[in-house]
DNA sequence: TCTGTTTGTCAATACTTGCGCACACATGTT
DNA sequence: AACATGTGTGCGCAAGTATTGACAAACAGA
C-alpha cells in the first residue's frame, strides 16, 4: 500500500484536537499559533505547534510568516482527497452526500436533484 | 472535548487498510469477511476481523449474518459527519467541493457550476 | 447423532505509533 | 542585552495494530 496524500490528510483529521484547531482557524481569517494555543488551555504551545506541523504537512493549513509571528489559514482545496475517497466508496448513497453538501453550500441552487443509477 | 461519532468515524478512516477494506466493499454489493481477508494476503483473518469491528462500531459498514457467513456492506449514510465537518471548515471553498461531488455523481447534471469568491 | 471442517471472533502478547510535556534553540522585536 | 514568539528534540506514557492460539457457531457427511 503506497503512502499517498490521503494518509497524511486522514491521519491529520483523526485527532479531535486537530479538527478543533482546523475549525477554529476556519472561523477566522487567520490565526497565529499563540492565538490558537490560547484557545486550548489544556494544551501547551509545543503540542499546538506539533499539531500545526502535522496539519501543514498534510496540506490542510497554510503558514504565512510575518515577523516573529506565524499566521495560519485554511487551505482552500484540501478536501479533494477526502471527497475523492467518499465518492469512490459511497457511489451508492452519493445522492444523499451530494444533497447534504449542496444544502450546506448553496441551499437555493439545488436544481437537478435527481441522481441516476450508479454505474458500479 | 466530548467524544462524538466523528471520533469513531475519523479514527476508523485514519487507517489505510480500513479505507482499502471500505473501498473494496464499496465495489461490490456485499462481501463476506473471508472474501475481504482473501484480498489482503499480508493480513490474517484476525486483523481483518478487528478492522471490520472498528468499521462496524463507527457505523461505516453493516453486517448481515447468513448462516456461518457474515456479509458486510457499506452503510448508506455514514459520511454525514465527515461532510458536516468539512462544511463547517470549508464554507469558503465549499462550492468547489459540492461540484466535485456532483461531478462524480452525475457528470452531465451539473448545472450551477459557477464558483463564487470565497469570503477569506 | 457424532465427527470433522469451515467461518469468524475473542483473548493475550509483543511491536509500533502517536500524544503531551519540559527543555533548549532559532528568530525577531525593543 | 533582554524579552517574546514558535519550533525542534528527547523522554515517558498511552493507544492501536498484527500475530498466535483457542473458542463458538453452522454446515456436510457417514
Amino acid at each position: 500500500m503506497a503512502p499517498s496524500d490521503s494518509d497524511a490528510i486522514f491521519s491529520a483529521l483523526a485527532d479531535p484536537t486537530r479538527r478543533a484547531i482546523l475549525s477554529l482557524i476556519g472561523e477566522h481569517e487567520e490565526l497565529t499559533a499563540g492565538e490558537i494555543a490560547a484557545h486550548f488551555d489544556s494544551l501547551g504551545r509545543t503540542a499546538v505547534s506539533s499539531h500545526l506541523r502535522i496539519l501543514r504537512l498534510a496540506g490542510l493549513v497554510a503558514e504565512r510568516r510575518d515577523g516573529r509571528f506565524r499566521h495560519y489559514s485554511v487551505t482552500p482545496t484540501p478536501a479533494d482527497a477526502v471527497v475523492a475517497f467518499l465518492t469512490s466508496v459511497y457511489q451508492n448513497s452519493l445522492e444523499q452526500l451530494a444533497s447534504a453538501v449542496q444544502g450546506a453550500a448553496t441551499p437555493e441552487d439545488v436544481s437537478g436533484g435527481r441522481i441516476e443509477e450508479r454505474s458500479a
